[in-house]
DNA sequence: TCATGTATAGAAAGCGCTTGCTGTCACGCT
DNA sequence: AGCGTGACAGCAAGCGCTTTCTATACATGA
């Protein structure tokens, strides 16, 4: 039924070896004879067994992508530029590669499994992507499973992720708590004293980075934060809405409200609008990411230019073994502040 | 080094073959060997050679979904959905299948290869996401591909995209004619007589389907339309907005812009307000597909959703055998008009 | 009691490919 | 003439698993 490696050799008149070797280009065979074999391909249409190639040869050519949400456009364009360099089909590289990437959903137990299935095909690389987890018993389980990769010649590389040291996972970081304070220290710049925060997930290490630096700068500046001030949420924009009415419920006088990330900004946006607020004149608002929707909000978006295509490519490129890994493992990389025109002087209480 | 079934049968004390039975349940095995075999799968910390079963069982447990672009959430969205219900760790599903996303960035030749390589990896099944390339020679060449792919046994869904008789493949075909007939009903209504088309790329089905319904509700309506009114673009945000810059060049009098999608439609918002036009008052605007960031426009984006969920979900559910084909192999997926804030009644001229 | 059935385990034959090793041949050198 | 050498090609041994067929051990009914 389906055409074998077999079929073609003895249609080509040579042995399967040969055919192999032609296919896989790594071994001299006279020109005369790889044509004979190409054009027997050709006319049998046979398409390689790819299980089969991979077990004899103990490799394979899938590389794993795992996101935690692949219907946010922030792991999307991370996705996007990752997938570019791994190669896929008319990717930069050569060799045609199966990048595939994998939805957590942010669950840790679906991120381990899929690290489990991309071990178990024998993946050639790895990418992982998002903040992770600070669940003690969760990030060991991820580590011993990184460090089995690893081990077992899967190359893995953290993009926008902490590092994991011991692992043998080459990291990509991005500085979140640099970037929060570089935000936060802009709104109190501008004359901001009482500025709401709405946090993401309290487990993500992304939002306690983030918020680390927005706290910084407070204290930097020698204000005293009001508990009431933080709300933590999803990263989605329904979050950011619901967040800042509470935080207005909370204190009134607010006049700025730095969000997570930029959905949530937008909620926040639309929340204010809602109660009759203005953007900037009553109320700043400030985001993170600056995703491509973020310069159309109606005022654009003041946020924290993560650059995710850069990273993506830069870690696939690693994945893929063409650029050589950051000194130590690990590499920091900086987001850059976009003052925009959410943000403004707030209004004399 | 590393560990096989062989080993595990070894330290269990019972034949490969009974812990191959045990790991894939589907033979009787006595509850006290199972858990002998349990016991050494975890002391030895086994894990299962996928390319080595694939190969013996001539099954895989890969299930592809080809996008076209996964840093739109349009595609985000649907993947997320069909990620879902193949199951992947943690979905819905029993068996834990490798759901993996094809990204292939609206390229013809990407496309065709990515089918290959799913070919090469023997997947249980694909979905296709996204509307069709109309290239005559390109089509033949994917019908062909797709005849074969189903022939061989991995099922074939389309979703959101035309359907492809006689290739075995099951299609949920967005009905893109309706809706743009629909919303552009809904504008001419409120007394638009001239309004400008943002089309997307010509040679895709979706905007020729879209363009089409527009066109048909201006007929039904006896308004002649003036070429100038319909220029091309891209699906993104940048060329809504030099589209837009355009249309307005070619006609200042326009009343309305109906954009090919929801980024092409914010696009043309902020060249209206970059030109001085104030949204709905002095131009309407209108997009198609009702992302969720088409609420939080300003004002709020009238727009035809579809339900990209639910019909990724339900093509997940057919891809893996677990819902029935429509009649026929065929079904038309509608969406719903969602007027808002971007549309009114024109000025008066 | 013996034939028969039922439940469970094992032996072994591949699945389709890669690759180390072993030819074979034509050359060119001494 | 004799032989080392390089360039190809083929043989055959697996890679780690699944699955058919067979074997064993009881339990059962006549």
């Amino acid at each position: 039924m389906t055409v074998t490696l077999a079929d073609v050799a003895a249609r080509a008149q040579v042995s399967p070896a040969t055919v192999s070797r032609v296919l896989n280009g790594n071994y001299p065979v006279a020109a005369s004879t790889r044509e004979r074999v190409l054009k027997a391909v050709d006319e049998l249409d046979y398409v390689l067994n790819g299980p089969a190639s991979a077990l004899a040869a103990a490799t394979s050519d899938l590389v794993g992508i795992l996101v935690n949400d692949i219907a946010d456009p922030f792991f999307g364009i991370m996705a996007s530029a990752i997938q570019a360099e791994i190669g896929g089909p008319g990717g930069r590289a050569g060799g045609e590669r199966l990048a595939v990437v994998c939805n957590t959903g942010g669950s840790p137990e679906r991120e381990l499994t899929y690290l489990t299935l991309l071990q178990r095909q024998r993946a050639a690389a790895v990418v992982l992507t998002g903040g992770a987890i600070e669940d003690a018993a969760h990030q060991a389980a991820m580590d011993t499973k990184v460090r089995k990769l690893a081990d077992a010649g899967t190359r893995v590389v953290l993009c926008g992720r902490p590092p994991a040291p011991e692992t043998g996972a080459i990291a990509l970081t991005f500085d979140n708590r640099g970037g929060g304070q570089e935000l936060t220290e802009h709104l109190i710049g501008l004359g901001h004293r009482r500025l709401g925060y709405i946090a993401g997930p309290e487990e993500r290490t992304t939002t306690r980075h983030r918020l680390e630096g927005h706290r910084a700068a407070l204290a930097a500046h020698g204000i005293e934060e009001d508990p009431r001030w933080t709300v933590h949420g999803r990263y989605d924009r329904r979050s950011g809405y619901e967040a800042t009415l509470e935080l207005l419920r909370r204190d009134p006088s607010l006049t700025a409200v730095v969000a997570a990330n930029d959905s949530v900004a937008l909620g926040a946006c639309a929340a204010l609008r809602d109660s009759g607020l203005r953007i900037p004149e009553d109320v700043s608002v400030a985001g993170f990411d600056d995703l491509p929707f973020s310069i159309d909000a109606v005022p654009a978006l003041t946020t924290v230019r993560l650059p995710l295509a850069e990273a993506g490519a830069r870690a696939g490129r690693i994945a893929m073994g063409r650029e050589e890994a950051p000194p130590g493992g690990i590499a920091s990389v900086r987001g850059e502040l976009m003052v925009r025109g959410s943000s403004g002087v707030p209004r004399v209480s």
